[in-house]
DNA sequence: GCTTTTAGCTAACGACATTAGCTGAACCTG
DNA sequence: CAGGTTCAGCTAATGTCGTTAGCTAAAAGC
């Protein structure tokens, strides 16, 4: 019985994979416990539960996309930071649409609290671009946080219905956002 | 053994309280039965399995937002019109949390598919009070349903972490989208 | 080397979805 | 209204999955 070495973090790496390849849905014990090489019951050692697997599962998704968000604007600033962020969102929630899924529903939880201030931070430096009303700064960013997660949702769940290219209707998006922030 | 004169839209309707009382997560056959004061497996002489269910329950509620925002846009035009139909969205989001949350991650499904077609085409209607160039239409329209989806499901989702006021928030996004859409 | 800790295992239980097969209520048909 | 047919709802049983209990041997400390 040699041991497999595991740890939270390999346990809730693992489940990542199992989600982002089966589905929000399909994210099992059994499944991320075969990832692994081990016996479910094992996992156990590791995690308290499957809800706390999924709640370390989206702290780890929100934590890569404030990642990705800081990486992404690094050194630029007004339009250039707005479309770096918008298309490193889109790039995160399209590429690990399971890991992301778990976020939303996901309980309070100071570990996820924290990440996602982190991502809230990045966009609020992106904001820091444009001249906006210190007053209107929660607002402002409450707007580009729900139109990028909502866009990036709605594509990843149903897809929009019709076929006109999506990625043209992005880059219309990025610049509607970016003419709105820019005139008050 | 007295009947208790079921039908399919008897027993999605259940769900749909379920749903919305309990949240999506906690959607079972069990509760939708003792709800409706029956025995499990009777369920099964009226929906196929717990997916069709679900089906059936995203189509309910897509079918009931498109109704709501139909009726609620009614006899507006522009910013009215656009004021109206977000104040719906939102209402029918956090009043029915946890059945709208159903049609995210629904399969793609005639029944569905035409009801989020009627939703679609109600938000059509009220870029109609706008001067949009037509090749625009299709972005500006997922423009529009991204932002109203992503704020009513972030929303009822974590909330957002910060409590400044909600509808506040909502009235600027309002506004933003009208200042948007109206400009050249 | 010897002891202690503990990762991973097997066995077992409970919740839930689902199927099979029964029974009697409702609905026909004459 | 009698007799037959349909089928809604029930009980019983099976399989999957999350979770717990308790064992064993691998690692880690002395």
């Amino acid at each position: 019985m040699p041991r497999a070495g595991l740890d939270r973090a390999a346990v809730i790496a693992a489940a990542a994979e199992v989600a982002d390849e089966r589905g929000f849905g399909q994210l099992t014990m059994g499944l991320v416990a075969e990832r692994l090489g081990v016996r479910t019951p094992s996992l156990y050692k590791h995690v308290e539960s499957l809800a706390a697997l999924r709640q370390g599962l989206a702290a780890l998704a929100m934590t890569e996309l404030g990642d990705a968000l800081r990486d992404a604007t690094q050194g630029y600033a007004g339009r250039d930071a707005l479309a770096a962020a918008a298309r490193a969102m889109r790039s995160y929630l399209t590429e690990h649409p399971g890991r992301y899924a778990v976020t939303v529903g996901a309980v309070v939880d100071p570990e996820l609290d924290a990440a996602g201030a982190r991502v809230v931070e990045s966009l609020a430096a992106v904001l820091r671009g444009y001249r906006i009303d210190p007053a209107e700064q929660t607002h402002a960013l409450r707007t580009l946080r729900s139109t990028l997660h909502g866009f990036a949702t709605l594509q990843t769940a149903h897809g929009f219905q019709w076929n006109a290219d999506t990625d043209q209707s992005f880059e219309w998006l990025i610049d509607f956002l970016d003419r709105g922030l820019r005139r008050p």
